[in-house]
DNA sequence: TTTGACCTTACCCTTAGGGGAAGGGTTATC
DNA sequence: GATAACCCTTCCCCTAAGGGTAAGGTCAAA
């Protein structure tokens, strides 16, 4: 049975962040002692640490909701949780082409700049072209 | 001299867009006619136009407003331009390889869950793990 | 004159919390 | 007992880049 702050120290997460979980009902309501504090039983705590987790793999705290009520859901397929899995490997996938190509035009203006004392420059030009 | 609407359709800006570039001071004050219409000179055309391009390169408002201010200055040195435009270089770079890392550590624990009616889940096992 | 299309400001909503105020609880020390 | 040093609580405002919508003013054509 651990306070806010300790909870916040065993996951990594901050005491705003637990609180915030909280509210968007990410996690269960925990308990309070007589005067009001939280306090949180290791079933808290496990739900805590799985969102740390999910929330480092790039899932979002709604993505993480889902996926916290499949691995609560004792009648879980994981075809379920792998389809979920396979869609966030393709969005990620799919951001990191859409910057390489920016990062490629980007290097491609910006050798054209001199890089020196004076004004005339490829990249201010590039971005005043109209259209 | 055209509305909000035309400066909107020639940019491919959102007339919110265009009325929040002004509120954070991105672009010049836009003059008005009697009844309080902003209309868009030239000159505003060409900053949307900027703005437009910078943004499309990877540049937040706050960047665009640095590189208009560049832009528009006659003394500019090239340097300082190009030194802002290898940052971003560097930045996008890192979050590409911070999302590679990303979705080759999901693909792992991704290839490892059997996908099909049973709950046994190794996606739902990686997160469940603590620490 | 009325309709429709345009314009204005103002307010709330989004993500994932951070910062800080104002106030209450608990413990240790003086 | 008082006070300091922390802990906790709720509440409100802030972020980036606008989107959505409401209420109301303007303008041109039918």
């Amino acid at each position: 049975m651990v306070t806010i702050s300790q909870a916040a120290n065993k996951t990594g997460l901050s005491v705003k962040s637990i609180r915030h979980y909280e509210e968007i009902k990410l996690i269960d309501t925990p308990p309070r002692d007589e005067s009001g504090y939280r306090f949180y039983p290791d079933s808290l705590l496990k739900q805590l640490h799985f969102i740390v987790n999910a929330k480092q793999a790039g899932f979002n705290l709604q993505e993480c909701k889902i996926l916290l009520a499949l691995s609560e859901n004792e009648h879980r397929s994981s075809k379920n949780v792998k389809e979920i899995a396979l869609q966030k490997i393709e969005e990620i996938e799919a951001r990191i082409k859409q910057q390489q190509l920016l990062v490629q035009q980007l290097k491609k203006i910006t050798k054209q700049c001199p890089g020196d004392q004076q004004s005339e420059c490829a990249i201010i030009d590039a971005f005043s072209v109209d259209q």
